[in-house]
DNA sequence: CGCTTATTGATATTCTTTATCAATAAGCGT
DNA sequence: ACGCTTATTGATAAAGAATATCAATAAGCG
């Protein structure tokens, strides 16, 4: 038996593809303990791992503190707020990043799998502060 | 008296220009205690933290674990190895990262101050294995 | 309906980074 | 060269995030 189809993972999976806010695992955490108050922490972040190398979500590194998770698996990048930590997409639509993993690939010798692309600036709300 | 001219922190940068592997704070900590064992973890993370701040080093941040710390200030990405965790430089010389960051702030409408690009991959040692 | 065992929940533990605070020393004026 | 002020250090506690551990639970097979 390779692995099996739990509530808790179905529930996850579900508030994971319902936050489109970068949630950290403790705000993932948090959506789901609204439905299911008996959900371990341990439970999230086991989950959310393995939905991560099942290529079913992204984790976006930003930045110091908690790592975030995307429900979005197909490729784009992000953009974080340096003053309000907020994450969010770019690359919406016809915005391609133009990024080069064959000449990556090339220049390093690296067998390339993915890549990661992360803007840090000022959101447009806190601009006007 | 705005600021002052330490040993330790003379130390911590120096060691960190010779380091060319990424290393993290730890690992800076390391160096720096072969030469001045009597200096605190503390005040290598409180060093490391101001030289990002005034952009004479970047910090590198690269999947899961510890932050990572890299003596070169100018624009390059990286390539970090999935099996053994390594990290190096990607576009030395000519290669050119190709990131539009115009397109990016029209996009999200941030103010976009920097961007950090990273592969992730399968170096040339581990590909063996 | 049992049985096996993957998964869970609760908690302890590890690991990384920051906060605290008395002691030290950098660099100014004299 | 000598104090004086206070930025910086060292040592350690504390905070925060993620993983490890393990008995209890339940998924899904026969």
């Amino acid at each position: 038996m390779a692995s099996r189809n739990t509530v808790q993972q179905r529930i996850i999976a579900e508030q994971l593809r319902q936050l489109h806010s970068h949630p950290t695992a403790d705000e993932v955490y948090q959506a789901v303990a609204q439905q299911r108050p008996s959900i371990s922490k341990a439970t999230v972040y086991r989950t959310l791992n393995k939905m991560v190398e099942a290529g079913e979500a992204v984790r976006v590194v930003v930045g110091t503190g908690a790592e975030r998770f995307d429900h979005r698996a197909d490729p784009h990048c992000h953009v974080s707020c340096v003053r309000c930590g907020k994450v969010e997409d770019v690359c919406a639509g016809s915005f391609a990043d133009g990024v080069d993993r064959a000449a990556a690939a090339a220049a390093s010798g690296y067998e390339i799998l993915s890549h990661d692309l992360v803007f840090e600036g000022v959101c447009p709300a806190c601009q006007q502060a």
